[in-house]
DNA sequence: CAGCGTACCTGTAAGC
DNA sequence: TGCTTACAGGTACGCT
């Protein structure tokens, strides 16, 4: 479940259903879901077994389960999660039949509902890190010590708006591609990007240093909304891949603008929604309400 | 250093 | 029907 809203919406249900409770053990079942984990499978396990889940927070498409370790102390190391493109944090009766791609279990102390990390392509994954003071937010907050690079998301109170607008208008690349770069801002990808392009009426190729300060504000202005939009809706869904904790699709797919309408009418003006190639993938634009700038950059 | 292309996986759908 | 190809929500890493 890539993107913010996505991971919001697992965020929230992992709150609900694993926090404040002690884990028993983790199983790793493939050793790629761990693979960031350089002390290995057998250390992830160990920190994870007899630690009591404190909270669950998110950064972007980030999730960490800071963990008491049991000494009374407040917690110094967390549990950290990506999804990548296809991962899934699923919370049910324990003794249920185990999904095909299944790749990390944990179980509970108090014998009740386990988690499991589901993910069919492996760019997810899981690990245990150190947390450390937030370089951007409060200053007695922590982030888990891989993540402290990523930048703050839109949606978070850290969030610094005139300051990406500056960084934003510093770089030399492509709007979109600076909307994809989770140093800059995070927890937005391509769906978003394309949403939020729309939106603010913004083609994903302009040249960033092009861009007024009015402009780079309704791009933030636009992801912000379509987040919120999202988020309301339970995230965005086109297929069994992406659901929450309790294995249920998001209904956001049907009000996309943008992506996935290659052909469709605009909505604003009804000229056909375009699809180009870009990074790998596809980004959809209205070729009306978004022209292509003479100097594209992609 | 910043920016960009490619690698890493599995599954599905479309094309021939 | 079966084979091949394109494509899918993301990030890390190495090269320029």
């Amino acid at each position: 479940m890539p993107e913010l809203p996505e991971v919001e919406t697992v965020r929230r249900g992992l709150e609900r259903w694993v926090a404040r409770r002690t884990v028993a053990a983790a199983e790793v079942l493939h050793p790629r879901a761990v693979r960031r984990h350089t002390a290995g499978a057998g250390d992830f396990a160990g920190r994870l077994a007899g630690a009591e889940v404190a909270a669950v927070r998110r950064r972007g498409k980030y999730l960490w389960l800071p963990l008491f370790t049991g000494d009374g102390a407040a917690p110094s190391e967390a549990l950290l999660a990506h999804l990548g493109m296809s991962g899934q944090l699923l919370v049910g009766e324990p003794g249920r039949e185990r999904e095909k791609h299944l790749r990390v279990r944990l179980t509970f102390a108090d014998g009740g509902l386990d988690l499991r990390f589901v993910d069919q392509r492996t760019f997810g994954h899981l690990l245990v890190a150190d947390l450390v003071p937030d370089a951007h937010g409060a200053p007695d907050e922590t982030v888990p010590e891989p993540i402290r690079h990523i930048a703050p998301d839109p949606i978070e109170d850290a969030f610094d708006d005139a300051e990406f607008v500056r960084r934003l208008r510093r770089r030399r690349t492509g709007l979109k591609r600076a909307l994809l770069d989770q140093s800059l801002i995070s927890g937005v990808g391509n769906i978003y990007a394309d949403e939020a392009l729309w939106r603010a009426k913004l083609h994903g190729a302009r040249p960033t240093e092009t861009l007024t300060r009015a402009e780079s504000e309704r791009a933030l202005a636009g992801a912000r909304e379509v987040m919120a939009l999202a988020l309301a809706a339970g995230g965005t869904s086109f297929d069994r891949l992406y659901v929450n904790v309790n294995g249920e699709s998001g209904y956001f797919d049907r009000s996309l603008e943008a992506y996935g309408r290659e052909g469709q009418p605009c909505r604003r003006c009804g000229a056909p929604i375009r699809r180009d190639a870009f990074m790998n993938r596809s980004s959809f634009t209205c070729p009306v309400c978004q022209p292509r700038p003479r100097r594209a950059r992609f």
